[in-house]
RNA sequence: GCACAGGUGGGUGAGUGGUUAAAGCCAACAGACUGUAAAUCUGUCCCUCCUAGCGAGGUACGAAGGUUCGAAUCCUUCCCUGUGCA
């Protein structure tokens, strides 16, 4: 059994589940950290794990570049790379095809990147991206996609979504043939650093000589590939894009070509849309969003999974998520202030710093100053989550959406 | 005391007769950030006024005078700093 996603509760549109997959389980809504580079920027994985982090997000093309798959592959994949026992995703390197816009060329066959680091040229396909997120041996990989620009016309995003489909049939053809290449083998780790609810996952430990530790069995499973969603801003080829990518079938299934300029209301638009036209019985991932308010009411429309570098980006350019808005904590008007980031939040941050000393730790540069906000935000972030799971668990309507933050709502 | 070299906006430091209220960097202040080219990027940063503009005045390159249509830039004197010699 490589994936299994049990639904618990739904409440209105909202629903809370299981996912299953070979590194341990994940209670869903959920949001996921994003790990470009093989780590959360400023946050060691010990704290993560103390953090209630269920699953990490990871990035072909940067790991790619560097330190390359052959490296990541000797670990047994980025889980033994990086010291992560819980579930890994992969994004594809079809968001760099967005992002990278001044640096890369796009045909049929795939994307011709220049490299940040260094400007020299490389070349993702579909076949190439699962080839090397095999490599990597995240639990989730994603299919190679175009991430449609904003603002892009009828013609340009339907001619955008038909390339996904066809990238996203090559992503599954090459995936459903090479899986069983995936580099994962027993790694040992403390037994302290297995999620509790991974028990079920816990081998048998044969030879008996490492009683402390557990072996993480992944001998009979694979990787799962989602597909993605296209389509822009156009409901018609969203349900399109939809429909055809759920007849090549994944797994699970992201949508994706959001929050890329577009107006927030525009964003809620399409996603309630497409929504509707997603499996109920499989995850759904959306990808790249977004703030506390956004993420709280994506979950409630029927999004099952996010990920979004704002929370982990934002602290380290000083902007704190609180239960009562956002706060930047490098204004003047903090400097003397004893209180802490959020009075409501129960974080190691918020327990132990004033915002005078983080403020004071922000403006002289100091690297704890990145550190303590990003977990600030992770936590925040991870609370929220687990609020509205809670929330949908007590089977309690959309009102869930308010009773978040245990504030009055705006 | 003598000889050189210097004194520029909160700091540093360009500028050596006119597009100079004075580059750049830093500090300060504010803003942005949504599948991470991001410890990044943007704006403000002498004072006053308003119709808020590549707007109008005022003040400013150690001090005071002078030359010039025009000076941070040239001249004189003075004050101060550094180095060397007495």
């Amino acid at each position: 059994m490589s994936l299994e996603f049990k639904l618990n509760t739904c409440s209105g549109t909202a629903r809370a589940a299981c996912l299953t997959t070979p590194h341990g389980e994940i209670e869903t809504p959920i949001f996921m950290p994003v790990g470009t580079a093989a780590t959360v920027k400023a946050v060691p994985q010990d704290i993560l794990e103390q953090l209630g982090v269920q699953i990490l997000l990871g990035n072909t093309y940067h790991l790619y570049l560097r330190p390359g798959v052959a490296t990541i592959r000797q670990f047994g994949g980025l889980h033994g790379f990086m010291s992560w026992p819980r579930p890994i995703l992969t994004d594809s390197g079809g968001f760099q095809v967005f992002s990278l816009n001044e640096l890369r060329k796009v045909t049929e066959e795939g994307v011709t990147f220049r490299s940040h680091l260094d400007g020299s040229s490389h070349f993702f396909s579909p076949e190439s991206s699962i080839a090397t997120q095999i490599g990597l041996g995240a639990d989730i990989i994603m299919a190679f996609d175009e991430c449609t620009e904003y603002p892009a016309d009828r013609a340009r995003t339907k001619a955008s979504m038909e390339m996904t489909l066809r990238w996203a049939e090559r992503s599954k053809k090459y995936f459903e043939k090479h899986k069983h290449e995936v580099p994962w083998k027993q790694y040992r780790v403390p037994s302290t650093q297995l999620p509790a609810r991974s028990a079920s996952l816990k081998a048998e430990n044969t030879d008996g000589s490492e009683t402390s530790n557990s072996v993480l069995d992944t001998r009979n499973s694979t990787q799962s590939l989602f597909g993605i969603v296209q389509g822009g801003m156009d409901l018609n080829l969203r349900k399109e894009s939809a429909q055809r990518t759920i007849e090549i079938d994944f797994p699970g299934y992201a949508i994706g070509g959001l929050s890329v300029g577009e107006p927030r209301e525009r964003t809620r638009e399409v996603v309630e849309a497409t929504l509707e036209y997603l499996p109920k019985d499989k995850p759904r991932y959306l990808m790249g969003v977004g703030t506390p308010e956004e993420i709280v009411e994506y979950a409630s429309l029927g999004v099952d999974m996010m990920d979004c570098v704002l929370p982990t980006r934002a602290a380290r350019h000083g902007l704190i998520f609180t239960s009562e808005g956002k706060i930047s904590i490098k204004q003047a008007r903090y400097a003397q202030d004893s209180g802490p980031l959020d009075p409501n939040c129960p974080c190691r941050v918020c327990q132990r710093y004033s915002r005078a000393y983080l403020r004071h730790l922000y403006s002289s540069n100091e690297v704890l100053a990145q550190v303590l906000n990003t977990i600030h935000n992770l936590s925040f972030y991870l609370d929220t989550m687990r609020r509205v799971r809670h929330s949908i668990s007590l089977g309690e309507e959309s009102r869930f959406l308010s009773s978040v933050w245990s504030r009055p709502k705006a």
